[in-house]
DNA sequence: CATTTGACTGCGT
DNA sequence: AACGCAGCCAAAT
């Protein structure tokens, strides 16, 4: 059952599950708290399996939504209320990283 | 067991 | 502010 290599994947997807709404955290963050520095291989994880956890909570250290997700994630974040910076232009945007950065 | 890949990060240009 | 390059980690093949 639940044993495997996945040891890192469950420990990532609790994560995640645990950033409450309107807040998020970012890659480097997670591998943090999970004690590596692998921002990318949770990244990794989250392409993977984060079809089943909050993923859009989850965004990169320069306050930009995940690679080819940014429009889903925009819709999301309106919904639940999360502060977005407008980007230089207009379909660019943001997270607020320093209002609702997530820190356990 | 070695190689490739990727929803990343930080620094330099 | 935007783009490119190099570095690090774990899973998949």
């Amino acid at each position: 059952m639940a044993q495997r290599a996945e040891g890192f994947v469950e420990a990532v997807l609790a994560v995640v599950a645990d950033i409450p709404p309107g807040t998020v955290a970012t890659y480097g963050d997670v591998a943090a708290i999970l004690g590596s520095r692998g921002a990318r291989a949770v990244g990794q994880v989250m392409a993977r399996y984060g079809s089943d956890v909050p993923w859009w909570r989850v965004v990169r250290a320069g306050g930009h939504p995940p690679a080819g997700k940014a429009e889903p994630a925009r819709a999301h974040y309106e919904a639940e209320g999360t502060p977005l910076l407008p980007a230089a232009g207009e379909d660019g945007y943001r997270i607020d990283l320093a209002a609702r950065r997530w820190i356990p």
